[in-house]
DNA sequence: ATGAAAGCGCTAACAC
DNA sequence: GTGTTAGCGCTTTCAT
């Protein structure tokens, strides 16, 4: 790599000091009272030089990078995809740069790359933690580094947080279920302690019950992680079989959705007549399905955009107040849960 | 931000210089000829504050920063997120760090995000570059930054690339769209002089010669970029209507496939038997679709990974001799280019 | 209106 | 064996 040009090589070329350059450079010029030929002077040379700062040395004199690190579970998976692309694109509006990282929901992992980025100075976190992160993410709380989580979050700490009501969501699913003539609502969801998962859970069971419906674990499949292409056709067609086989489905995340949906596809089954399908999110897939599906809509644009507005403000002031934003998701209604 | 703590913290705390402490906290005791115990005193130190390196000095002191610039159309976009996911793992394996910059396919915007991974001194670069961003990559070359691109190149610009066959996989789309009795193959194209674009057509154009087929314009859909939506319905509305209309579809791009099918799936058409269908790459969504998709298979990781490993290579040695890979895609038959 | 110089955190050549 | 120091590129205080 060629040697590049810096402040001093502009000074050197006008016979000026370093410091009128960099006032002039960063439009200071004012303030420090820089004469206006010499100003124009050091312009031109910094144009005809091609002079491009080097914001690590900006950086490090400045205690500020301007850069976000942005930790997700799978940058391949285009729920998270679509998250860092708005990260992204706010992040730009307001000159900040995104790192990113993938934590494969893997605690260790997630550790890793926090190490990484904290030794790159960003200046602050977006994460979707894993399960076991709690220590890792006081452990930034408590170093004072501006943090937002999403997607999830620890009830137990206190941090900013973007995230949807899961809730609320799934008890929207499961009343409409319930309302199509529905009353074996079977869920598939994954074996986990993260917030999303648990909360779509609670929604589930609570709003069973609202029904007069007993909540019955054998009708609740539990996924494991790294397990899906294995535990999927065995989960679901315990949940079809036995004597009270369930009379619907709701996926609780989308990759579940469409594992489940491709096994099911494989089965003698018609959607919505011998099953119904409700799931959360969406995804080009599904608009292939022959049943379009009821689901989920997450805003994710707006989660995203949120997080990166209210990590901005935490980085902008440390003693402004912690945000736990709970947005509220859409039901959307088509074929795949009618009766 | 609470203060970070630094070398120096640590070297007045074990009542050393700095020098030392950086020695030992970069195993270079053995060189230095460092004190056995005051090595582990520096240690226990370090752990006890829990000290962590601040890669912004050492990259400005090393002139490395260990971080490659990637920049993609667009990130959510799965073809890129998956791209994006292999680049992230391999760098790691090295060492390096990601950051990445969506450049919608706007040279414009493909030269903004090129300055501001400059400025922060990124290694190199992995880019997939965009229409009349030549300047663009010419100006890195000369500067002598090491870069390599993916998926496009351009021809009369000597760089590192990785990309896949689109030629001959488009030959033999074609080839056997032609065998299975097709004998009026349409293509679904972007209007645009990328190179994979372009060979793409070229090698069904080719493809269709050597079979005696005369190449019709009219046969040929192409859709601007921004125009999906629009262009897409519109254009293979024409495509089968008319006197002459095609009996298959060959579509470019993944995305122009989803867009595609949809409208396809609005009309009266049953694929394969009305209509052959083959695309380009691979998606979760075609899993959905009735008619399974005889598609072109690209291997994305193989030319992400080779990417960083050609980029590091080129970093660590700047003379190393320019490398053009040309990987083979394959042609996935299934049932939508039937007979 | 301009320049000298300290210092951000780190490394490494050199001196002792 | 260990410490001193210059310097990476930049900003900014303080003299002049």
């Amino acid at each position: 790599m060629k040697k590049r040009v810096s402040i001093k090589d502009i000074a050197e070329a006008a016979g000026v000091s370093t410091a009128l350059v960099s006032y002039v450079l960063n439009n200071k010029e004012k303030e420090a009272r820089v004469g206006k030929e010499i100003a124009i002077k050091i312009r031109d040379i910094a144009k005809q030089l091609n002079y491009q700062p080097n914001q690590l040395a900006k950086s490090l004199k400045s205690g500020k990078s301007y850069t976000i690190g942005l930790i997700v579970a799978d940058i391949s998976n285009p729920f998270f995809a679509n998250i860092a692309r708005t990260i992204e694109d706010e992040a730009k509006k307001n000159n900040y740069t995104v790192i990113f990282g993938s934590s494969d929901e893997n605690a260790e992992k997630s550790k890793d790359l926090i190490d990484v980025l904290v030794n790159r100075q960003v200046d602050g976190f977006i994460i979707a933690p894993t399960e076991n992160s709690q220590e890792q993410i006081k452990d930034l709380e408590s170093r004072g580094i501006p943090l937002v989580l999403i997607d999830r979050y620890f009830p137990g700490i206190s941090t900013n947080y973007v995230a949807t009501d899961n809730f609320e969501a799934s008890v929207d699913v499961v009343n409409h279920l319930v309302e199509n003539g529905h009353k074996r609502v079977g869920l598939v969801t994954y074996d986990s302690d993260l917030i999303n998962i648990k909360e779509r859970q609670r929604g589930y069971e609570e709003a069973l019950r609202k029904h007069g419906i007993s909540v019955n674990p054998s009708m609740i499949a539990k996924i494991r992680f790294g397990n899906i292409e294995e535990d999927i056709p065995a989960r679901i067609n315990a949940l079809l079989e036995g004597d009270k086989p369930v009379d619907s489905i709701f996926f609780a995340t989308n990759t579940l959705a469409l594992n489940g949906l491709k096994h099911i596809n494989t089965l003698d089954y018609k959607v919505p007549q011998d099953l119904g399908i409700v799931c959360f999110d969406e995804g080009d897939a599904f608009d292939f399905f022959y049943s379009p599906l009821t689901h989920v809509y997450q805003p994710l644009f707006e989660v995203a955009s949120k997080a990166v507005n209210v990590l901005i403000e935490q980085i902008n002031d440390t003693q402004s107040p912690k945000k736990e934003l709970i947005i509220a998701s859409e039901l959307i209604i088509r074929k795949s849960s009618g009766a």
